[in-house]
DNA sequence: TGTACATCAGTGAACGCGCGTTCACTGATGTAC
DNA sequence: TGTACATCAGTGAACGCGCGTTCACTGATGTAC
């Protein structure tokens, strides 16, 4: 509770980063599926059965490694948005950017998009403590859209009747305020952004593209234009 | 080699069938890198070691099975495009055609889905042979393209500068004939569609989206839309 | 048509390995008086 | 300040299980003469 701790809670919180640091790197060598308790315990010197003091089963630290993604992940559009936000620059410029650092941390850390983004591990699933960290990166792209359409406003075709009770649904949901086309288009971006992202890490580029950086910011581009922020 | 196949031959191809469909039934239950010959082996009541006259290691029936999948996609594809071809579809209503047969067949088949478009495989690397099957889905929707084009063009912006080399390579690669625009908007759309298919399958629409097909059709529009096939 | 031989599918045992989790335990660190 | 006790990190053995792959083998199916 204090802010100084005991040596205990110190040490404890530092075994704890160590196993969790450990496991990412076995996330990298042997994917999530595959992710072994014993493997982390013997590269950290310690027995396995030691690790239970920490995490009470193999999945709960796989849980814990997914909440740390989606916050870390959170933490950089954050990061990204502040920044350009800082330097004026207008919201689709902030769009871009936002979507640059997606694909930025998701380069750096690719088992860790994997582990969030990428096939389910077959018998784990999420608890509800994943749900809040996972929105982060979402809230971002929402208030820049909010700050666009008090602004300028967006440019969005009408919505098709057929979506009409789906978008308002979404709009109460987590854009309450702006208009239900709005909500449906940011959805559809985000999705069409994990798939931008998750086909270059996964080798759906392979000898398809090769200049990737330059093919990602083309792309982020119409997806800037796909939620109303044309260029110019 | 002859059309009237010995009964060895014909024994061996069904045994190899059902060893293909017990493994995609192993897939389903605990994902590509679980994928267990033994447990194959068992639920076919043969022995483990005679899974070997069939595939000389776990690796080659992984292989045999992205294959397959790649190339049921395929089909499925293909055969949309056929279908609306033959019933006079113009090549915008082709094209979203072409989306949501690729949307069904990973609805119908979410673990071959995640093995061809989910997280890769940690320590497999697919061989040369997957390259011709994966493309197939890629020429059916640059086909509709290239109609389009013949037609009555395709409305797309000009390229940013910074594209150009890339976008001239992959038209050169992919998409002879067409103008570069085309190249680079069509591996966009192709990636934002995975991706789209990628987050319904995979959990990301949980809590967001319900309506899904109706969402998908809104959004395979969109793709339309940016690939030069505008609405009206 | 009959026979000898080659091919091949499938068996069963074995090698050497790894896994998650439980449990009784030792010994060091912290806490209350 | 000193002592008794509680808390907790880490140990080591064990349980019961699963894995991919190799190898010498049996016996049925096909082929050549």
């Amino acid at each position: 509770m204090s802010t100084v701790r005991g040596a205990r809670e110190r040490a404890r919180a530092e075994v704890t980063a160590a196993i969790k640091d450990e496991a990412r790197r076995g996330l990298a060598a042997e994917g999530a599926a595959k992710l072994s308790l014993r493997a982390v315990a013997r590269e950290l010197g310690m027995v396995s059965s030691a690790l239970y003091r920490y995490f009470p089963s193999r999945d709960e630290l796989l849980t814990a490694l997914i909440i740390d993604a989606y916050d870390s992940l959170g933490a950089a559009a954050e990061e990204a948005e502040r920044a350009s936000l800082a330097a004026g620059a207008p919201p689709r410029a902030r769009w871009i950017a936002v979507c640059g650092a997606v694909r930025g941390w998701a380069l750096a850390r690719p088992h860790e998009w994997a582990l969030v983004y990428g096939s389910p591990v077959p018998g784990y699933s999420a608890p509800q403590d994943t749900i809040g960290p996972a929105s982060r990166v979402a809230n971002t792209l929402i208030g820049i859209l909010r700050s666009a359409y008090a602004g300028h406003g967006l440019a969005l075709p009408p919505l098709p009747a057929a979506l009409r009770p789906e978008a308002d649904r979404m709009t109460a949901e987590f854009a309450d305020g702006l208009p239900p086309e709005v909500a449906a288009a940011l959805v559809a971006a985000w999705a069409q952004l994990v798939g931008l992202v998750s086909c270059e890490l996964f080798g759906q580029y392979e000898r398809v593209v090769e200049d990737r950086a330059a093919f990602f910011a083309h792309a982020a581009g119409q997806l800037a234009h796909g939620v109303g922020l044309p260029a110019a």
